[in-house]
DNA sequence: TAATCGACTTGTCCGCAACAAT
DNA sequence: ATTGTTGCGGACAAGTCGATTA
């Protein structure tokens, strides 16, 4: 279905444009219900809908306030300076010299030398820059609309120029798309339809593209990051260049990785070259996208992912395709196999907390000191720690403690209520300890820092096919009371202690096994599989049946081949979008209410960037998604607005008031009807039938790609609308101000520092000063041109005269604070809740910032930190026309 | 078909150190 | 030198989603 594509015409633009609005007035806090204190509650940015707005959507709205409008910043010169470095374009390592270089030296060093530390960080070479220049092209203009705001028209206008040229280069693909464009959507489902049945398909596909473009896909994926150029000491992951730069070419289609699967992609796919033109109304075209054959053909995972059909037949074989491909290929490149993901894998497992140390100090009972056995004291040590925490004071948190502390105290002891113990002493003695360690001269701190650092060394690093990467979270979790968020029905429990006999280990075949650490335990279980990334997990102990992963870093190129792989999927989304805009609109009148619930569950994920909604089980906190969403979560607000007020993931409020088109409108109003506060609102979906509806759509299409395309596209076009000339610190706060806009259109929110209000009448306070300052200024000013001398100061002393010039020139300096201060009290206030990060990692696609930030000259250090430099290594290099 | 398993991504908070302001 | 602020990075909980099992 989904096919074809490409087409259509704006349809939601359209609509948007008109009403949609979306703001999200209120925001609540976090919190749920109950909750006093505890975070928050968002003081709704009032203006909620900011970008949206801005926009443009109709014009509603609240004025946005953006910031910056007045240039001055005095910091400039800092930041100048930095830049001036990059200016255009970086090469990979030009930007932070010293970091990259870094970096990158360390890589080549592994290489040579297996002691390196530092991960590589890759730089990524690896393709980006055809691919980039292809994706420039692609820019579309586009469409994406809808929704809010956040579509914005973009018109093609902005960057339609870039584009095009680079759509040029492209132009191989183009020609046969456009044509293809014209098959009727039937066809292209035909094509998936075979494509599935068939189990070869996945061969088929790649037939159609020749094998050396599939090759070469699958390579690259294979590569990643990894050291590239690097001289490569022996394994590595050879990357040629060579492969780089046909990925490039390949790529174009875009995913190269997501695609994997892809037959039907190529559908939607194509369309860069459309792009442009978007105009093209309709034209579907169907892209054959070559590409996304390729891409199915090779890599890994992504098998799983691709085609249901294709998965079928792997998965199963996967385990023992395991081996298989181990034998295989050991030579190959990683990721060549179906699900492979490494071919060797070495690394020293994890490192366990230290045993507990008994303190000896006797907390009350009745009024009493009570004797207890270190395993007791641990426990009420626990739960001491965190007496001035909200948990102490909730009495799920305590009944649950007490129920774990009871059953390690027996039966016996003299310990039964609650409410007869006072854990003061403990809490005391914990706070000295505390105080303790902040006293101790910075060359202990240090000292103890070193010996620390000493015991993990060497658990940081792990070796992925002759690369050395850092290990994510190597130490294993002490034991303490369970913290679950919102209102957790387990929370206060024991989070027991893990012993090396509840891990298990996964490693290289012919790696060394790594030396348990606990003397005279043993691992409970040592595997070699390589179609996982993860080198260790054990069972949660809060509940059973999950398990917790030990995986390596962000920064390592597994992890970064799986990011770019997100977001290239997300790319093609964009090439998808407006068809299956216009299918879900056609579809909410539809009467088979199933379809018509999928159809508006489409367009609520895709409007308010929700995400799916996993049924739950009973011993979770209660928080729901788009697919759970309840009927009370849901209110109709006349004449044709919708109140979302729900706890999402986190238990993170989401209060929204959204114009929606009228026949969701309507819809929302059926769904309801007859169902009782508590019952689903969609209750003919869960999110595997409306994934697998998505999947019909585009290959690999999930309700989360929505919510990273929307992310992309709204960073994307903020930023090119945006940015204006002037200094790099107005650059940066337009950037934050579209980072915001993400971050607000995700939801994503973080609690108001404690300190928050302090800070800012602090802020004011200073700010009248300066506005005292001003108006004693302009007095002067005015004294002295009349030829009068100066007002005398506060203490009733003279001042000093001064010339009528010196006086404007200070009026100009204060007004320039004036308008400083005044934007980062603004700013302030409008992130107090806002949380910006998450949205950065996960969800904005870094190739964006970085083209950004070489078109603009932006030194990327502005933008990213270290880590997440080193996590988007792979995108460093994207040519600066680069547009999501 | 639904429930469960399994692997991996996403998300918030918090302590601490670096940095900035005083 | 001291103290307040910011931001990093770690910890770990809580999602998503495909595969497998009942």
């Amino acid at each position: 279905m989904a096919v074809q594509a490409c087409i259509k015409p704006k349809m939601f633009d359209d609509d948007d444009g008109g009403p949609a609005v979306f703001k999200r007035n209120n925001t609540a806090s976090k919190q749920n219900q109950s909750n006093s204190e505890i975070k928050k509650s968002l003081p709704q940015r009032h203006e909620g809908p900011y970008g949206r707005q801005i926009s443009n959507l109709h014009g509603e709205s609240s004025s946005i306030k953006k910031c910056n409008s007045s240039p001055t910043k005095a910091s400039t010169i800092k930041v100048q300076l930095t830049s001036s470095t990059a200016s255009t374009s970086y090469p990979d390592n030009s930007q932070n010299s010293s970091k990259q270089n870094s970096v990158s030296s360390e890589k080549k060093q592994l290489n040579e030398s297996p002691l390196d530390i530092h991960a590589k960080s890759e730089d990524s070479e690896d393709d980006q820059p055809l691919s980039v220049r292809i994706s420039a092209g692609l820019s579309k203009s586009n469409s994406h609309v809808g929704l809010k705001g956040r579509s914005l028209p973009t018109p093609s206008s902005p960057h339609s120029p870039k584009t095009k040229p680079q759509k040029v280069k492209v132009s191989i693909k183009d020609s046969s798309d456009d044509s293809e464009d014209e098959i009727p959507l039937s066809l292209k489902l035909q094509l998936k339809a075979t494509v599935r049945t068939s189990s070869s398909k996945s061969v088929d596909i790649n037939e159609k593209k020749p094998l050396a473009s599939k090759l070469q896909m699958n390579d690259t994926s294979k590569n990643v990051n990894q050291l590239v150029k690097s001289p490569k000491g022996l394994s590595k992951r050879p990357l040629g260049e060579g492969e780089i730069a046909q990925l490039s070419s390949a790529k174009k289609p875009k995913l190269p990785d997501a695609s994997v699967n892809s037959k039907v992609k190529q559908t939607c796919v194509k369309a860069e070259t459309d792009n442009d033109k978007d105009y093209n109304p309709i034209s579907h075209r169907m892209k054959q996208s070559v590409s996304s054959n390729n891409k199915s053909a090779s890599l890994k995972k992504k098998t799983k992912v691709v085609s249901s059909s294709f998965k079928k037949t792997t998965k199963k074989s996967k385990k023992f395709a395991k081996s298989t491909k181990y034998s295989k290929s050991t030579k190959v490149p990683p990721t060549s196999g179906e699900g492979q993901k490494w071919t060797t894998l070495v690394h020293n497992g994890v490192i366990f907390p230290p045993p507990y140390k008994p303190h000896g100090v006797k907390m009350l009972y009745n009024g009493h000191p009570v004797e207890l056995i270190p395993e007791q004291e641990e426990v009420a040590t626990m739960f001491a720690v965190m007496k001035d925490t909200e948990y102490a004071t909730k009495p799920r948190f305590i009944e649950n403690f007490m129920n774990d502390w009871k059953a390690i105290l027996g039966k016996k002891h003299v310990i039964k209520e609650f409410k007869l113990c006072d854990f003061t002493p403990i809490y005391e003695w914990y706070q000295n300890e505390k105080e303790k360690k902040k006293q101790m001269s910075a060359e202990e701190k240090k000292a103890l820092k070193e010996e620390k650092l000493k015991q993990e060394e060497k658990y940081m690093w792990a070796v992925v096919d002759g690369v050395k990467e850092k290990v994510g979270n190597f130490r294993v979790e002490p034991p303490g009371l369970f913290r679950g968020r919102g209102e957790h029905p387990k929370m206060g429990k024991l989070k027991r202690r893990i012993h090396p006999s509840d891990i298990t280990i996964n490693i290289g075949k012919g790696a060394p096994i790594p030396e348990c650490p606990i003397p005279g335990e043993r691992w409970k279980e040592v595997k070699h599989d390589n179609t996982v990334t993860w080198l260790a997990y054990w069972n949660d102990p809060i509940n059973p049946k999950e398990f917790k992963y030990v995986f390596l870093a962000a920064s390592s190129s597994l992890k970064g081949k799986s990011d770019r792989e997100k977001y290239e999927k997300a790319r093609l989304l964009k090439d998808c979008i407006d068809s299956i805009r216009e299918m879900y609109t056609k579809d909410f009148t539809i009467k088979d209410i199933m379809k018509r619930q999928i159809a508006v569950a489409t367009y609520l994920i895709d409007k308010l960037a929700l995400r799916a909604g996993n049924e739950k089980d009973d011993d979770e906190a209660d928080t729901v998604g788009c697919c759970t969403l309840k009927v009370e979560n849901v209110k109709l607000v006349p004449p044709n607005k919708l109140e979302f007020d729900f706890l999402g993931k986190d238990s993170i409020k989401y209060f929204n008031v959204v114009e929606v088109e009228l026949p969701v409108y309507k819809a929302i109003g059926q769904f309801k009807t007859g169902k009782r506060d508590g019952d689903d609102l969609f209750d003919k979906l869960d999110t595997s039938k409306l994934n697998a509806h998505l999947k019909e759509l585009m290959p690999g299409l999930t309700a989360k790609v929505f919510r990273t395309y929307n992310a992309s596209v709204t960073l994307d076009e903020m930023l090119n609308r945006a940015t204006k000339d002037g200094e790099v610190l107005e650059k940066i706060a337009a950037y934050q101000h579209a980072n915001k806009e993400v971050a607000i259109l995700c939801n994503h929110q973080r609690s108001v520092s404690k300190s928050h209000d302090v800070q800012m009448s602090r802020l004011n306070e200073r700010m009248n000063e300066l506005k005292g300052v001003l108006d004693e200024l302009k007095t002067d000013f005015v004294r002295t041109k009349k030829g009068k001398p100066p007002l005398k100061d506060s203490d009733g002393k003279p001042k000093k005269n001064l010339a009528p010039e010196v006086l404007e020139r200070k009026i100009a300096q204060t007004n320039g604070k004036i308008e400083k201060m005044e934007r980062d009290i603004k700013t302030k206030e409008d992130l107090k809740t806002v949380a910006l990060g998450t949205s950065k990692i996960n969800y904005c696609d870094p190739r964006i910032s970085a083209a950004w930030c070489k078109r603009h000259e932006v030194p990327i250090e502005k933008i990213f930190n270290k880590s997440l430099l080193a996590k988007f290594a792979w995108a460093m290099d994207v040519d600066p026309s680069f547009r999501f």
